[in-house]
DNA sequence: ACCTGAACACCGTTCAAGT
DNA sequence: ACCTGAACACCGTTCAAGT
């Protein structure tokens, strides 16, 4: 008996991670074509797999793409967390996550509308919850930035009434969203730079949570 | 020789407006299936004609998108221009028009995600020019009432200024277009109606337009 | 447990015809 | 000018095997 080819050649993610390298390759694709109508077997063939090896790690095509978003999510929390990292005034801290908000969205434009768009608005099933839990933790960067303004008198909003913060945060999420989409949409008519919006976004959520 | 079977068939679209009947084929398609996954041959099944008839009206699958999206953008204008049809006073008419925006989102989501889609974004030979202009269209209702409000002096925005205009275009437009989508993604945990997300509207951007 | 190859029904798009 | 049928390469998904 000849001896066993211990050797292990160069089969790359045989390792286990290929689920990761599925959302990674997807996440590649996304970005390079800016959008998400390209094959499932255009993602396995990049990840060097048969085409059916995804099958493995999601249900179909629909449950890799909300992987996809969920990554985006995480990436979006990570770059929120770290604009605010050393600044403790929660104004400035609103500011600043904003900008870091603004700046995601606008480097990778189709990245952004997977994560809002169908895919993990429909049902089908309760499988977008990893993906909307990210989403959830990205929102709470923004969370802990109006409580820490609200405690600390910064912001007029009531930090024990639950509904008026989230009020707050809706508003805040909601005008950065707006202004990215709006943005991203070219709905601007008139040449506008990141720190242009982000001197909008001082002048209506500031002037909506500070007192008057 | 027989006589010539002159008598019309009960030949459905024959007339030339195939192609107002695929849009219309794949708007309900959009509308029921909260998506645009569905197949160009699905359309056509749905118009009653062969797989490629659509070809004789479309570039492509995407171009089809964009006309659909194009008649998305047509509806939303309309909407906004009869909510405002009665309304003289500029700030009036400002709600009315975010609330008809608001309430066309929320009425079906899918439309709305196309209409700021991947499909309209990408340039891919300059086709969705007729949808981006219908959007621009619809963008008019609203810059027509901006316009009014400023010369009225009822906003505090210059009229003669196109970039002091744009700016609270474009602000006025993010800023609903944000509440819409947030709503639409789920990012708000706290039960809020039309109604609230209207004052929501009015407090930002009244507060932004008008006189401190 | 994870991956592969064969298989199936379906799709987007093209082309040569038909009227 | 507009529509059809046949054709092609490709896709999503399933299944029976392989290790």
């Amino acid at each position: 008996m000849p001896t066993r080819k211990s050797t292990p050649k160069i089969r790359p993610y045989h390792h286990g991670d290929l689920r990761r390298a599925l959302i990674d390759a997807a996440l590649a694709l996304v970005t390079e074509e800016q959008d998400w109508a390209f094959s499932l077997r255009e993602v396995a063939r990049r990840a060097g797999v048969s085409h059916n090896a995804p099958y493995n790690h999601f249900g179909d095509k629909q449950d890799l793409l909300i992987a996809v978003a969920g990554a985006g999510f995480e990436k979006l929390r990570e770059r929120m967390a770290a604009s605010v990292a050393g600044v403790s005034a929660a104004d400035e801290a609103l500011l600043a996550s904003g900008r870091a908000y603004l700046e995601s969205a606008l480097e990778n434009p189709a990245l952004y509308r997977l994560m809002f768009g169908p895919a993990l608005a429909k049902p089908k099933g309760g499988r977008p919850q990893a993906a909307r839990e990210a989403g959830n933790d990205a929102r709470a960067v923004l969370v802990d930035i109006i409580v820490r303004g609200a405690r600390s008198g910064v912001f007029t909003v009531a930090a024990d009434d639950p509904v008026d913060l989230e009020k707050a945060v809706f508003f805040a999420w909601s005008v950065v969203h707006g202004l990215a989409m709006a943005l991203l949409d070219g709905f601007l008519q008139v040449e506008l730079t990141v720190d242009d919006l982000i001197k909008q976004f001082e002048r209506v959520v500031l002037r909506g949570l500070l007192p008057r």
